[in-house]
DNA sequence: CGCTTTTGACCGGCGC
DNA sequence: GCGCCGGTCAAAAGCG
């Protein structure tokens, strides 16, 4: 048994920030409305249309009830891109921010734009902006590779413990913190923890979570040379949300799309009705000096009609996240992005999560 | 047999 | 410096 894991049940009441305060007031109205619409805000993080990559791995994005009669890009498409994040900060936005939405754009209850001074930095920032850094040019080359650099490195001392250095080599560099991929997550009612993306995933570990019965999961993409990862948590606010954060850009299509976008396993019965489903995503650095994601929300079942691949290889930081999150500029209240414990707690910049708790008790 | 999941241990970052 | 905590490793077990 690990202690630890034990205690750190335990000994909550640390720095857990809210998802609920980093929730978007948004609410849609209908069932089919059109998921586009949520991104219909202001928001420069959209790099230009590039109909690109189009593996669109339909998988998760049809279990959200997002179904569409044409080969468009999937939820997940920017991250399938091989592109990866250029040394530089990607362009700053242009003028093009025409993406309106194609059609269907229902109710969309635009809440508080999220204040620039609460931004947040840490996970998102770490998007290789260290041009020092060869590696943060690749795609979450952190484990293994990067590892295995450490390991040469550390070449001279490394037998003192061979025992333990084979266990955990890792990637970090003396002078500077491990980097990150962006991440973005989502909540999606569910009653199954792993959602099927349209990509394979391998678990390898699972942390009980503060706050929470609920543990969480990290799995790692199969492919390889794909760093990619993603952690499951169920919120243990609402056992029926469960949160997902993805981690990395794909570096290949999605098996199941390659294979004919029938090929996900829909687990529908749970997604049947995917009531409500939430985004948090990163922020381009040009838009933020501290990168913050954002949750995206949605009640009922979307209905996503994206029909532009927008998997710019040239916008760098875009493509890091889904299309749709590209091509609508959304800018949720930080205020209202926070919501669950456990992921939030990496989703929120260590800044935030300094602050003396923020008033998230009584507004 | 190959792949995935489980799970205890370990490491590094960070706050105190 | 110490302890907490998130994240990851990797051996063992499970599964098809």
């Amino acid at each position: 048994m690990d202690k630890r894991e034990v205690k750190t049940e335990n000994s909550t009441a640390n720095s857990t920030l809210n998802i609920e305060e980093l929730m978007i007031p948004i609410s849609f109205s209908s069932n089919s409305f059109a998921l586009s619409s949520i991104f219909d805000m202001p928001c420069e993080s959209i790099g230009g249309g590039g109909g690109g990559d189009k593996w669109g791995s339909l998988g998760f994005m049809d279990l959200l009830g997002i179904h569409q009669d044409f080969a468009a890009p999937s939820l997940f498409d920017s991250f399938q891109s091989p592109v990866v994040f250029p040394p530089q900060p990607p362009p700053p936005p242009s003028s093009q921010q025409q993406q309106q939405p194609q059609q269907s754009q229902q109710k969309v209850q635009q809440g508080a734009l999220p204040s620039p001074a609460s931004r947040i930095p840490e996970s998102i920032s770490e998007v290789s902006n260290n041009p020092a850094t060869p590696n943060s040019s690749s795609i979450s080359s952190s484990s293994n590779e990067a590892r295995n650099d450490e390991n040469t490195k550390a070449g001279d001392e490394e037998e003192k413990d061979q025992d333990k250095t084979k266990k955990q080599l890792k990637p970090k560099k003396k002078n500077q913190k491990r980097q990150r991929e962006p991440r973005f997550a989502f909540m999606t009612k569910s009653e199954v923890d792993h959602l099927d993306d349209g990509y394979r995933w391998r678990k390898y570990g699972q942390k009980a979570v503060k706050n929470s019965p609920y543990p969480r999961s990290y799995y790692r993409c199969t492919s390889a040379g794909c760093g990619v990862k993603k952690r499951v948590e169920r919120s243990s606010e609402d056992p029926t949300i469960v949160v997902t954060t993805y981690e990395g850009q794909h570096t290949h299509p999605s098996p199941m799309t390659t294979r004919g976008s029938l090929g996900f396993v829909p687990d529908s019965s749970a997604f049947g009705a995917a009531a409500s489903t939430s985004f948090v995503v990163p922020q381009p650095q040009y838009l933020q000096q501290q990168q913050q994601p954002y949750l995206y929300t949605s009640s009922s079942t979307p209905s996503l009609n994206i029909n532009s691949a927008t998997t710019n290889a040239n916008t760098g930081f875009n493509s890091s996240f889904p299309t749709f999150l590209q091509e609508r500029r959304f800018r949720p209240s930080p205020a209202s992005l926070l919501r669950d414990n456990g992921l939030l707690q990496d989703l929120v910049p260590s800044q935030m999560r300094k602050e003396p708790k923020m008033e998230l008790n009584n507004g």
